[in-house]
DNA sequence: CTGAAAGCGCTTACAG
DNA sequence: CTGAAAGCGCTTACAG
């Protein structure tokens, strides 16, 4: 617990040195700096960085908001995330806001009072709904069309797209989907991606396909009961996360249907769970690590004054073809 | 972005009234505090927390070491810990280490450098195989038997012996175990209790029956394809995880298995995903919001100065029955 | 109740 | 290459 000072005395040098050694050895001479080393070794020195930080006006740390940290796809996205900033010497702030606002504004507090250099926000706002003062820099990791700030994300409505247009080929003309809050960017997206497939096939959308979930397992459950009750019920399934499709998967065979033979079921993330499902799911996968590398490493551009080139950064997705999806029976 | 000083100027004022009527308005004038107020709400202040916490020496920061954030049950343990956090005024700096030493040293000099007051370190090691300075106070959140410093934690033991004795109940003798790596502590504390069981039973402890994981589903499912293979197969399989067992269940049956008929599973922690498995998973419930929530608590006990007065803090575990196990068929 | 002053542990422009 | 000095934005013991 040894500061500046202490080591400057007993290596008979100033403050500054001792400072000089730390941040820029080769302004100091050979000899003064094995001295000032001595010195810190024997004293077992560490730097203060609340002082070294304060000094900067810059805190070295980034904040990231998250709605949901128990679901892998923002966990992993986060663990992309710290990748880069550990190598680039800034920590991560975490921040689970369970979509509250009122614990959102509490972090956001985090970046106004200095104790965060920037924000990485997971959470896909309706554009407008929030907006940022100009000097908080943000980067939303798992955006969608229209942000007010740069955003690091996939195609979301071309994802969805292909998702049911691989329905649609196999056969299916009742395609039901269990979306995420409506007001939710990514439910809105998707959902156009999923409209855009239908009317290109002629098959008219039907809003009584379309069962609001909440990007929870719970909500996918609750989802698929209520699709097991349809009249005329959906030979597939478009679900906006895997978490919810595993639910549902499981919600369908337990009032028993089979899937994939009584319905299709896809899934959206590619989360690890979803390769062990029975059956394996098929899914869009996010590149979750890489949307998180891409906006930790833009965002501290930003924080280090250099521009950005482009404000969107559109990341490739995959569809990843599995068992839970077969053609549709002719018995109709 | 204005400071303290502006602030002084503009409500006419010193700069250290400035503070007092942020800090201890009850020692200001009512007049005063207005016109300070006033002052602030104009020029849009808001206090520099660097500053603040540099000047206290504090940095209302706290570490939590994850090695997996991706896992389930610690990204709801670490949303224990925030919550409790949050409300006490503390921020939550993550570090997913991946279990990677050089990693971890990273994010421990955080807190040599002052840059967060306390740790909860979220891997068990083994004792002696880490120590941390003595100004450094650590919570072991998800702790084991014998680690060096407090720990909040369920008893591992007496939990996997629960399991291992239910299989039994029902008729199995010969039960495998999946575990995690073997120097991990939980590892250690968990087949205690699977061989005390079997002892207390009066069976011959196997060690043929041990295969080693690493408490991801990857190793999970090299575990049971290896179990597949065994020529006297177990008719039950412990797995020291949920991720495991997840991935153990689906090999299983993607084998020709049928669970529970020909193999009974039972995992640990009763993530989410462990309700929505097929079968659905009978597993040990860690409490692990709550083993967050005392964590987190305990620490911030500690870095304010208080003592404990206790220094492990057992939390109740529970067995959660579902329908992954079955009576032993009598083929035998 | 209020202000002048010192100080938290660093860094850096300046002068030598 | 090195040191004296000023300053980052706060807080608090002290005096009034």
């Amino acid at each position: 617990m040894s500061n500046i000072r202490e080591i400057a005395r007993f290596a008979g040098v100033s403050t500054a040195t001792v400072s000089r050694a730390l941040s820029h050895p080769d302004k100091v001479a050979e000899k003064t700096l094995k001295k000032v080393r001595e010195a810190m070794l024997k004293y077992d020195y560490r730097p203060n960085m609340m002082a070294r930080n304060f000094r900067a006006t810059k805190s070295f740390t980034i904040l990231v908001l998250v709605p949901n940290i128990a679901n892998p796809f923002f966990s992993t996205l986060i663990r992309g995330i710290e990748d880069v900033a550990q190598k680039k010497g800034y920590s991560v702030l975490l921040g689970d806001t369970r979509e509250n606002e009122k614990n959102e504004d509490e972090y956001l507090s985090l970046i106004e009072t200095r104790q965060a250099d920037g924000l990485i926000q997971l959470t896909p706002y309706s554009p407008g709904s929030k907006l940022y003062p100009s000097y908080v820099l943000a980067v939303n990791a798992a955006g969608c069309e229209g942000t007010p700030y740069p955003t690091i994300r996939i195609d979301n409505r071309e994802a969805a797209k292909t998702a049911i247009e691989y329905f649609i080929s196999l056969g299916h003309r009742r395609i039901g989907v269990v979306t995420g809050l409506s007001e939710n960017r990514h439910t809105i997206d998707r959902l156009k991606g999923y409209k855009q497939a239908l009317s290109e096939a002629g098959i008219e959308y039907d809003s009584q396909l379309v069962v609001e979930g909440e990007f929870t397992m719970s909500s996918g459950k609750i989802a698929a009961d209520q699709i097991v009750k349809m009249a005329d019920r959906p030979t597939a399934v478009f679900c906006m996360n895997d978490d919810m499709a595993i639910a549902a998967t499981q919600t369908f065979k337990s009032n028993g249907l089979k899937v994939p033979k009584d319905i299709s079921v896809i899934g959206f993330d590619n989360i690890e769970y979803s390769k062990y499902t029975d059956p394996p799911l098929t899914t869009i996968e996010q590149p979750a690590l890489k949307l998180g590398n891409v906006a930790a490493s833009k965002l501290i551009q930003l924080i280090e004054g250099e521009t950005l080139t482009e404000s969107q950064f559109i990341l490739p997705h995959e569809f990843i073809l599995r068992q839970s999806v077969t053609t549709v029976l002719n018995n109709s």
